[in-house]
DNA sequence: TTTCATGTAATATATGAAGTTACATGAAAC
DNA sequence: GTTTCATGTAACTTCATATATTACATGAAA
């Protein structure tokens, strides 16, 4: 079953964005999120609703960042996405006249719904800062490796 | 994004299996679960293979269950459709070049690692006989509002 | 030997995400 | 003020893939 991607790939504009000083352009995340600047728009337009990025029409426009990054989660992410489904796997028949069904939907509702709710919680607990002192490490050693 | 509702569906065949106490045909399975008994066929065939359930060809052929429900966990049914992914959000790239990437997958991966094994021990507690039993008490709740 | 059922490969259909095109809006540069 | 650059968004196309369907082989019971 095909993932979606746009909080990975959301969090990796993020991070390009942190690092430059000044706005980019749809088209220059586009190209390093290997995507297509139209459906950069699309996916930042939640983010910008949400405060979390802010965007500039014209010369010298394009996406910055709305707030520090210790401020941020990636359950503010998920959420300025519009809460995508978690799971890829779910009932066939939300719901059946089966009792039969009712029950299967019932444990299985039950249990994803608490599975999500400790995914949440530990997307409330990871911040984009923590993401970039991630990337920082991996920067030092990949330095050390090539000397 | 679309949900693989196939746990759903075979769930809900066995538990109608475990009701009827002569095969039932893929056609009969195909009927209740709504869809078609080719589908039924492919879905069962990795239950049929880990000892799940049994199939017989011919007259008075179809499926039977191969175990005791209370011996079944939600988890083994898992396991016998292929480990199906349980989660509808992924990376864009598994093995990127870039290093921001890789730490945001990193993190991604180590979150939804350690979130896919509590829902793999929860379906590891929960039994098919657990599920009978909800089904019975909705029956009876069932026949005594309509009473 | 006919009928009924599963087993499975090959193909078709349907769904929905991602990509693309087209054009409107608005800000800065000149 | 008009040209350029950038986003905003609707409409449409493409592509991936799960699901459904068709077709036929296999094998058991009547």
């Amino acid at each position: 079953m095909k993932r979606d991607s746009r909080l990975s790939s959301v969090l990796h504009a993020l991070l390009h964005m942190a690092a430059h000083d000044r706005p980019m352009t749809s088209e220059a995340l586009a190209h390093c999120m290997n995507t297509n600047p139209v459906v950069v728009r699309r996916t930042m337009a939640g983010l910008r609703d949400a405060g979390l990025v802010r965007s500039e029409k014209g010369h010298n426009g394009g996406w910055t960042l709305g707030r520090d990054l210790k401020s941020v989660t990636l359950r503010d992410i998920h959420q300025a996405l519009g809460e995508p489904a978690v799971f890829a796997i779910g009932n066939r028949n939300e719901n059946p006249q089966c009792l039969v069904e009712q029950a299967v939907n019932a444990a299985l509702d039950d249990t994803f719904h608490d599975i999500e709710a400790l995914l949440m919680e530990r997307f409330g607990r990871l911040t984009l800062a923590e993401l970039a002192e991630d990337f920082t490490r991996r920067l030092a050693a990949y330095k050390q490796n090539k000397a």
